[in-house]
DNA sequence: CTGAAAGCGCTTACAG
DNA sequence: CTGAAAGCGCTTACAG
């Protein structure tokens, strides 16, 4: 690691090399054009050239304005927190929009509880925190306050909470709006019983879902029950019996489409015709389930957009020293599929 | 910002808070137990906690051993480069293995000709790379050349390159011997004629994955058709003109489970008999297809553990001088399902 | 338009 | 076990 030092070209080495100071370096390599001349700044750029010089981000940021990456913390329970096709859309969009800003993205995930001991929170690293939170509501206000505490702006998704006084922007999708188009969908169809199948995790997006749905349908669906959305025969069994006790609805609405997928394919496999005797709905598209037979009747989530979204409102705070806005909601847009 | 910087407490400031030198802070903070007193040790802990300190990373890379962060590279025509599950589980591996030893993962996407004029490039603020590049293999080579030149230690995914005198680490999964295996399971069954069907786009693990399966079979496959990938119907047309002109197979073989599900549903459309008559196998599995029905005989990728290894490798090569190994290559499981 | 000096917040190397 | 000094590689603030 010496070796690795030792080889690198520092801001003198090409002050040097150019036959310039360290200053006119610094101004060439930060387009500083106004403070340098044409002729110093052409041997300085291939002085750069030359050694492969690199300018090194610690030394910058430590006498400059801080640093210049912007955390994003997955808090979940599975290691796995990128498998959501949802978080990691907005994670490329969020990456993508930093790094044409010459910012950087830190990304992390980790599990409720690993917050407080986190590296996050004992170092200052990061000019800035994006946070994707899932888990039980107490465990989510604690990641919050634990956040929020930081000093630190903070964007947080999908998430309905007070801002009031908080260096803190909210970015969403208009899941409330996307339930209600999907209610009125159903409700122009003539679908009068309709089934809501939600996971189990009481979350915001989900309520906002469930409430527009209810709003478009005008009235509460005839019925919302909690499955393990993570468990695609659970859901089937859940169905089932709900099917058993009740009979058919005339439409079952999933909350997001994994729970949808599932409930179809149950549907299909006891015979039951869709959309002819059964229309099935879900939300947030995922191109694996787009491709499925028959194609299931969903809403497209703005997860990419969200990301840059949440990007752009960082970069603007850091630059103007507050929010603009602090709540910020993208809309959903209506799938036809073949089920609804 | 300048809010930002005069709220911050430092090292000096907990030193004066807690009567110590700032050395004997730093002491703490880097658990150098055997220079501090435990009365100093305990009053520096309240400080530290009373001021709400974090350490300045910018700081402590400047002085210390260099940038403590490691950098992804995603290099991939589409901004959507997480939108593959392969390359999301093998980031959420890469990223938790890091954190874990509290290091941070810098993470970027890019398309094929982006790296030249990158952030990346220009500055030096991460002490090691890992890259996944896509894309035509000049354009591969081209990036791997300017990634090795830096000077950095780079661990590169599911390539197959020489490593002789360069500091890289090669990180992928058996795709010759889970080929392998798909042409041994083919073969027991009895399958003489065998359909391979390929991302258009030429790659070496595709490559090795279909040697192993000519070495399964006992020489090379009926045939091998090259279609799109990402495109649904093109592959189901593909087969669809494949099977025109030389009748049914017995069996189709998917290079990724993308192409494996079109081909199945396409079979499945036509009224053929999926494993009866035709026998469907697939490579990757992806949860989402794992729950169509059929339920798709494939391999299962460890991709979130070529991850975990790869950011294991980078940490010891950045200790230790030098890569241990410069090919790690994890073995593929066989996923049996309904299809074959 | 160019440069010499000071300093960002830490850690290294050394003295007590 | 504790601390005063020097320095990491840049940028800021200022003088010419």
């Amino acid at each position: 690691m010496n070796a690795d030092r030792q080889g690198r070209a520092t801001i003198k080495d090409v002050a040097r090399e150019a036959g310039v100071s360290a200053m006119t370096v610094s101004n060439v390599v930060n387009n500083k054009t106004q403070f340098v001349g044409a002729a110093a700044r052409a041997r300085v750029e291939a002085a750069i050239e030359r050694l492969g010089y690199r300018r090194q981000a610690s030394a910058r940021n430590l006498r400059g304005a801080g640093p210049r990456s912007i955390g994003m913390v997955i808090v979940d329970e599975s290691p796995a927190f990128l498998a959501n096709f949802f978080t990691a859309q907005l994670v490329a969009g969020l990456a993508n929009v930093l790094n044409r800003a010459d910012w950087t993205l830190t990304l992390s995930g980790l599990p409720p509880d690993g917050l407080a001991a986190s590296a996050l929170m004992r170092t200052y690293d990061v000019g800035g925190l994006c946070a994707m939170v899932s888990g039980a509501p107490e465990a989510r206000r604690e990641v919050l306050r634990r956040l929020c505490g930081l000093g630190q702006p903070v964007v947080l998704f999908q998430e309905v909470v007070e801002t009031e006084g908080l260096d803190l922007c909210l970015v969403r999708q208009d899941d409330e709006g996307g339930g209600r188009r999907v209610g009125e969908h159903l409700a122009r169809l003539g679908a009068r019983s309709v089934l809501a199948m939600l996971p189990r995790q009481s979350w915001p997006a989900i309520e906002n879902r469930l409430a527009g749905l209810a709003a478009g349908l005008g009235g509460a669906p005839r019925a919302a029950i909690s499955v393990d959305h993570d468990d695609f025969s659970a859901v089937q069994e859940a169905l089932g019996a709900w099917i058993a006790a009740h009979g058919l609805p005339d439409a079952v609405w999933g909350a997001n489409d994994q729970i949808a997928s599932a409930a179809l394919l149950h549907l299909l496999d006891r015979g039951v015709a869709v959309p002819g005797r059964v229309r099935v709905v879900g939300f947030n598209d995922f191109p694996a389930h787009r491709h499925a037979r028959p194609r299931l009747t969903t809403l497209a989530s703005p997860a990419y957009e969200l990301g840059e979204r949440a990007g752009e409102a960082m970069l603007r705070r850091l630059e103007g020293g507050r929010f603009e806005t602090q709540d910020l909601c993208l809309p959903v847009a209506f799938l036809p599929g073949e089920t609804g």
